[in-house]
RNA sequence: CGAGGUGUGGCGCAGUCUGGUAGCGCGCACGGUUAGGGACCGUGAGGUCGCAAGUUCAAGUCUUGUCACCUCGACCA
């Protein structure tokens, strides 16, 4: 391919909305054009990596039996009602009617119509397992679209799902697919994906892991632990706590005028956070009712956590009336008269002398013990983890909090979806039975731009052998001198003979500027011909990443081109 | 959905406060001089100033409405 037929304008400047480095440094390079909010045309290069890039993810998927199948994107609202996801799902679904009046559907994912495609024809127990995938456009209506492509409405998903007749076959072969993640990502370049614990949100089921790509940009925060390798999205780590009881205080009423917060509370009656209980008020969306949580003053509530434990969608309270018997600013568990729901965080337990609402104005309790001025409650895990916590798993308070990228999830799903679609099998003794799922998906665009992210310079994007556009850029730097010119394209058609994939850049244009294209298009190895080398007799070779910079005899550089582009790629693969 | 911001040749921007008939840089075309980290000179093409109403002799500029896009938050397989 050469430069100066490549479509895709490589720019000086590009507007200072864009804020993440992937995304400035691929709208300078002609990666992509967007078109409206999320959605974007992607240029050869780019499509080019997204091709290598599920290649290597089609050779893993083959690798655990996997069958490359497609699925439709725009399906029938009744198949998505048959799941009861056409209406759990809110407008982040697009939803039409075609010409006949049928109500339809854009997939956002396809679990509904992978069971559609197995129902019946897996029916007999000897069909089992087996697993299908595919790469498929998703149109997701995001309310609010970020980064280029790390987040989009329309992107390009590979998806899979396999189907079990028993809980331990699932596990078993999520373990394979795990395995399989880990070397995609491997395999692909990016260095620093780890797989974490995280909730199953709308898809069901249980067991769930993301695969994060550490960046600070990321929108997912993890909690990780560098002694054990406890690993999980904030969502989901437990928060646990070692707390100073104190010395049980009578329990006492004190005025605190106009001091709400727990900041006030506290300057005001010189006490620590750790000995406070805060109340929380959230409503649930579908009655308003109130969920009043208390937890320690110094934590904060996990909503995801809170929405597990309720099994109910909750938003934090808008409004609190006077007839709710909440007086905000000084709720407390003691004398709180409320029908609403209370929950009791377990960062609370064992405190012997907590500072706490009074529920009525300008008014706290002091020396309120839980267990003996209110009685048993039952505590719960409601709190977000925080870095220099206690770890989960080994007990050391060692807890780190990062920032990570969600470039892939595995999920158990169960028989979520095989149960509410009816699929059946018969079993070897005779009996229907309902398959259980597995579901494992893949973003192809956000790995692409997440890989930029933690792969570039100030110049451009560095991409890894294994998903570069072209493999070699071969410059030439003075396309008018004929001897130049012969050389550099024996050179572009001797690498392109041994299978060497180039891109060859002979516009007229100065060096500098070639090479800030270059920098852009970020192949990982460069040759340079000029009169200078031709006069030596010999092509300047280097790398993108800046480790190689050499020269090679004229005569055997597309030998030598081609053996660093083998071992650069042996060395990917391991 | 809440808060803030921006819409002016392909890209990045100025001009809007104070109304007078659109400009700069990059890119693009042609000619020339150049040549190892985004060269320079000359000539040229390209814009109903997001859209719609309104005020005015006159609107990129003022008013109202509307749409789109961006940032933060909410939301999110």
């Amino acid at each position: 391919m050469k430069v100066r037929n490549l479509l895709g304008q490589r720019l000086k400047d590009v507007s200072d909305e864009s804020q993440i480095e992937s995304q400035i440094l691929m709208t300078k390079g002609g990666y992509m054009k967007l078109m409206a909010s999320g959605i974007y045309s992607l240029f050869m290069p780019t499509q080019r990596i997204a091709r290598k890039l599920q290649q290597i993810i089609r050779e893993e998927m083959d690798g655990i039996d996997g069958q490359e199948v497609l699925f439709p994107v725009v399906m029938p609202a009744s198949l998505w009602q048959s799941s009861g996801r056409y209406t759990s799902i809110g407008s982040e679904m697009a939803r039409f009617t075609d010409r006949g009046g049928n109500p339809m559907v854009l997939g956002m994912t396809h679990e509904e119509a992978a069971v559609h495609m197995a129902s019946n024809v897996a029916s007999s127990y000897t069909q089992y397992p087996f697993m299908i995938y595919q790469f498929q456009t998703k149109f997701r209506d995001e309310p609010r679209a970020r980064g280029g492509l790390i987040r989009v409405r329309e992107f390009t998903m590979k998806d899979a799902y396999s189907f079990h007749t028993s809980q331990e076959d699932l596990e078993k072969y999520y373990d394979r697919a795990y395995d399989a993640y880990t070397r995609i990502f491997k395999r692909a370049g990016a260095k620093n994906v780890i797989a974490v614990k995280s909730d199953s949100g709308m898809m069901g089921g249980k067991v769930s892991h993301e695969f994060m790509l550490l960046a600070d940009i990321g929108e997912d925060t993890l909690a990780i632990c560098p002694e054990c390798g406890y690993r999980a999205n904030m969502e989901v780590a437990d928060c646990i706590l070692k707390n100073k009881p104190g010395k049980p205080a009578p329990l006492e009423k004190v005025a605190t005028p106009g001091k709400k917060s727990i900041e006030e509370v506290c300057a005001f009656l010189g006490r620590e956070k750790e000995t406070t209980a805060k109340a929380v008020v959230y409503q649930e969306n579908a009655t308003d009712r109130y969920v009043i949580v208390f937890i320690r003053g110094d934590l904060e509530v996990n909503e995801t956590k809170l929405r597990n434990l309720l099994k109910k969608e909750i938003h934090p309270a808008v409004e609190i009336t006077p007839e709710s018997g909440i007086v905000p600013g000084f709720i407390g568990a003691y004398g709180l008269k409320t029908d609403a729901t209370v929950v009791f965080d377990r960062s609370l337990d064992g405190i012997e002398d907590l500072v706490a609402g009074g529920n009525e104005p300008d008014t706290h309790y002091t020396g309120f013990n839980i267990a003996r001025d209110y009685g048993k409650v039952e505590y719960v895990d409601v709190a977000k983890a925080t870095a220099g916590g206690i770890c989960p798993n080994c007990g050391k308070p060692t807890l780190t909090v990062r920032r990570g990228i969600e470039v892939g999830n595995i999920f158990q799903l169960g028989d979520k979806y095989t149960k509410s679609m009816g699929m059946t099998y018969l079993d070897s003794d005779n009996t229907e039975k309902t398959p259980i799922m597995g579901c494992y998906g893949i973003g192809v665009g956000r790995l692409i731009a997440s890989i930029c992210e933690e792969s570039h310079d100030a110049y451009g994007p560095v991409w890894p052998i294994s998903i570069a556009p072209w493999q070699v850029e071969v410059c030439n730097l003075r396309v008018t001198d004929e001897k130049v010119r012969s050389v550099a394209e024996k050179l572009v058609s001797d690498l392109e003979n041994k299978g060497v994939e180039v891109l060859y850049d002979d516009r007229e244009v100065r060096p500098g500027f070639m090479f800030a294209d270059a920098d852009l298009f970020g192949l990982p190895v460069r040759a340079v011909v000029s009169q200078k080398t031709c006069e030596r007799g010999v092509v300047e070779v280097s790398t993108r990443d800046k480790t190689l910079k050499t020269e090679f005899d004229t005569a055997e550089a597309a030998e030598r081109i081609s053996g660093l582009v083998a071992d650069m790629l042996a060395k990917l693969n391991g």
